[in-house]
DNA sequence: AAGCGCATGTAAAGGGTTACATGATTGC
DNA sequence: GCAATCATGTAACCCTTTACATGCGCTT
């Protein structure tokens, strides 16, 4: 259900297509919940038959604007208000930690190398993309308070993973 | 396929059936994979008609003990050694945070405070958890060193996630 | 007129959850 | 004898990914 609240939450700010939508979704909130464009096309058709957005204009090429219906506009906020949040959190990266036992230590240690790597460069560009914010790059919407908010987290989830695989190598090295 | 090298990885450390694997996955790692059992039992005839994994012994109540073969070690090692990390995280937390501008502050704060108190709830278990490790409890085995690293990736999420919903409300409340 | 990017979709296959179902053994 | 727990599985459904498919409009 997460997707589909997704869209009605970009939705909410606006009327946009599928297309619009997928490339909204890839610049803003992949790093937090990834969607392809298949997937995005058969939900708004879905929301559309449910009622909660609709067609708003049709532009050239096929193209259609949805624009969010008052129900829709109520779902979202009662998700985001009332339902209870779903804290599971799957990572490829950490579970192949638990297994480094089976691999050579130099192994473990060029992996994590590179882990590292990524993880500090994600949380560098998190970081520049929130001084940008503060500095008002994105103006003073709501909108932009709410998503400086996404950002800060991504970028301390990164971070600390990048931390965590630099204390992972040290506590290697040392014994 | 990441369930099926978690799988094999298990297996790696000693001869298990689907019951006693599906408790190892709820025990160590829910946190960064979860799997239920349907999942697993499927996984694991598999992994068995691909000659990864054989059955060992039976037991009473048809119990099958599994048992990793040569090609399902080498399977593993080569997963952890030389394939590509999918660095994909998706939490529903946090792409909730991104909509935060469609409620009233009030809701959100009070939604920000639930997640802080989980997050830090979390963290505590999973540092105490590495603290009864760096004590021993769970004796020195290269499992274990291994399970101490994904451990303190646990910790150190849970712990930022908390200081994020915490620095969240303060930047609610000073604007 | 050719090629690129816009824009929308379908199809197939696999991953994952939830509910249902069944029977055996152990402990009280 | 009964209840709890062990132990395995199936079925239905939804979510997600990847590959395929198509045609329009703009620019050069």
């Amino acid at each position: 259900m997460t997707l589909r609240y997704g869209l009605l939450g970009l939705l909410a700010e606006g009327p946009a297509s599928g297309y619009d939508i997928t490339k909204r979704f890839q610049e803003t909130l992949a790093a937090v919940w990834p969607a392809s464009h298949p997937q995005i096309y058969r939900e708004l058709s879905r929301l559309s038959e449910d009622g909660l957005i609709e067609v708003h204009t049709t532009g050239p090429r096929g193209r259609k604007e949805y624009k969010i219906t008052d129900s829709g506009l109520k779902e979202v906020k009662n998700w985001l208000a009332n339902s209870s949040v779903d804290h599971i959190i799957r990572s490829e990266s950490l579970i192949r930690s638990f297994f480094f036992w089976l691999i050579e230590p130099e192994e473990v240690l060029k992996h994590l190398q590179a882990e590292e790597k990524y993880f500090a460069s994600q949380a560098t560009f998190y970081e520049g993309y929130a001084a940008a914010k503060d500095r008002g790059e994105f103006g003073t919407s709501k909108q932009t308070e709410s998503a400086r908010i996404t950002v800060e987290a991504a970028a301390r989830l990164n971070r600390s993973l990048a931390e965590w695989a630099k204390w992972s190598q040290e506590k290697l090295n040392h014994k």
